[in-house]
DNA sequence: CATGAATGAGCATTCATTCAT
DNA sequence: TATGAATGAATGCTCATTCAT
């Protein structure tokens, strides 16, 4: 995030934490205002209206997501490199599960907000086009092109689904059981 | 839904419609009263409060997926028997693209709500515990008892991230790619 | 006003004093509900939007201009009767001046509100007709319709004109001014 | 207008179109800048607050009915100069139809500004002693002042009361209605 | 069992104004 | 001369809830 802009920093980050503690329909614009110590009018100067501000978390969110998959040392390996990413995409430890319940609240609400939809959508298709190509190389280009699709249409369901219970529910799926889940289906498409 | 209170019936009617077609926050004591036909005080008379009333209208939710898969035609067949209820899980047709808007919903909203993270809790448990049961037949009692329950995981987290991608985005899963995707999964777990 | 609901006549008797002491667009909801000594949620529980509040505050207004008019002790002398009633709608004496603040308030806000437009027009127009057959019977059936209907439009529009002069200047023009312009104007039409 | 300052001229332009098109209480010095294509900051530098705006905006509409007054071809006939006047004065077309909006906006506000009654009362009070002047003339100093006086009170009560009339209803007061009972008036006071 | 009057906190948003540049 | 960041009070309105009937 810029620190050109300072105060619409803090708000987005404000936004951020509220939503990753409260719920999305937590957050309202005086206590954005107020955790992000900035005045009601500075918040509405940057984000005039409540859903720009939320797109912009959501932009943020999406950012940093994909900030850490780039960050991945991705190697020569593909069974390797698609584990990596996967897990990365799970609430394994406290930032991520704060992401996590970020990311989700906003996903769900893409169900009804053409706004986060369209951010939604996005980085699903970049992260669809470049799970394909990765099950393209693991399975050595001998798979069709749709095959490769569905694989990485499943990976991406998989890791959201499972954020989705490991958020909502308590103890149900720890750390541990979350990695072994992902690593069984990994290993059964890359070997099917 | 008891026909014996017919007015609680529509109550929770309303909360489902409203939820389905403009989403969970959008739900108000007014809205729902106006859409059930009924008084304010009256839907307060059923439902002390508004948290009790969006519980209640989970509850019905999932009572109704429960009942979708009890209905079932299972047979003696574990691969064909898990693909049906993978695929009853999947949003294919307009009522249960309605249902799922209304699941996740709500499967969202639990992640800041105790009560409703409570019957999230309950529904998973209850699935999980089918599917890993299946899964042990689908394998002949070959596979570890972790092992199935891994697999149970993995299928409900893809069921619900498929349905999470369906609902969230615009002609991205047609109802093909859904099923296609389903079965890969079904098939290479299977196999393993 | 009906005593059958003293907290509805209460918020219209709070708007009326906050429009006549402050103007029209010194109303708002807090302020009256203040004013009345009731909650902000009783105004809207009477009045659901500031819109349909003003326009009761308006109708009552009305209301109170005809009840004046039609307690006047009229007679057989056309001359007099028509003095009687241009009088009494000159802002006379401290409770005349006060409505006539009020009343013009709403008048001019007419112009770009549809909804005090059809109450400001109704209430002109059935002035409007009394004051045609009022100069028909004066001026003896001689005169025409369309005569009698431009000195009504004359008369109304010499009372409203002198009302907008007495209340937005300063000791311009005082009560003796304003009979002795009323009378000039009745007496010339009469005898033309 | 000054051409010396084309970004104040485009203020004041920009004030009272608002004005004629939605009404003094919806100018806002947002909208004011947006539509006058300046900043904020460039309005509040020409006119440091809103109330200054508004009086010079006034202050201009006054200076142009007073211009329209001035170029009238006035002649030796008092009769037929007194119908010019006072036909000036009504909005019989859409230019002076957006002009009276205007001022009479700003005269009804004038009833609870100081700012605005000062400019209103020095207009009524210049248009006053010309009327006063052409009744003196017109009655061949044959009539008191005090006779003057209030015919001339009469003649604006009645320009402004037709004008409020034309103003806020819809196709109550059409032009040959408004010229028919200026003429009608005029012709009775000056027959007296 | 059912109603709706009454409440007041809370909401997103608009606003005029100040001020540093 | 001109800009726009920053402010915080005020606005109309929606809301869940309480309570008397």
């Amino acid at each position: 995030m810029s620190n050109r802009r300072p105060r619409e920093t803090a708000v987005t980050e404000a936004v951020l934490a509220i939503v990753a503690q409260r719920g999305l329909d937590q957050v309202s614009v005086r206590e954005v205002a107020t955790a992000a110590g900035v005045s009601i009018g500075t918040v509405q100067h940057y984000f005039p209206t409540k859903q720009r501000m939320l797109a912009a978390a959501y932009t943020e969110t999406v950012r940093r997501i994909r900030a850490r998959l780039e960050a991945l040392p991705l190697g020569a390996d593909p069974r390797r490199n698609m584990t990596l990413v996967l897990r990365e995409l799970l609430p394994l430890d406290e930032q991520r599960r704060t992401e996590t319940r970020v990311y989700l609240a906003f996903a769900a609400a893409a169900a009804t907000s053409p706004s986060l939809a369209e951010i939604q959508q996005s980085v699903l298709t970049e992260l669809h086009t470049a799970l394909t190509d990765a099950f393209a190389q693991a399975w050595s280009n001998a798979a069709t092109r749709t095959r490769c699709r569905l694989a990485a249409h499943a990976t991406i369901a998989l890791a959201d689904g499972l954020a989705l219970h490991a958020v909502t529910t308590t103890g149900w799926l720890r750390s541990r059981r979350l990695t072994a889940t992902a690593d069984l289906v990994i290993e059964a498409l890359l070997s099917s």
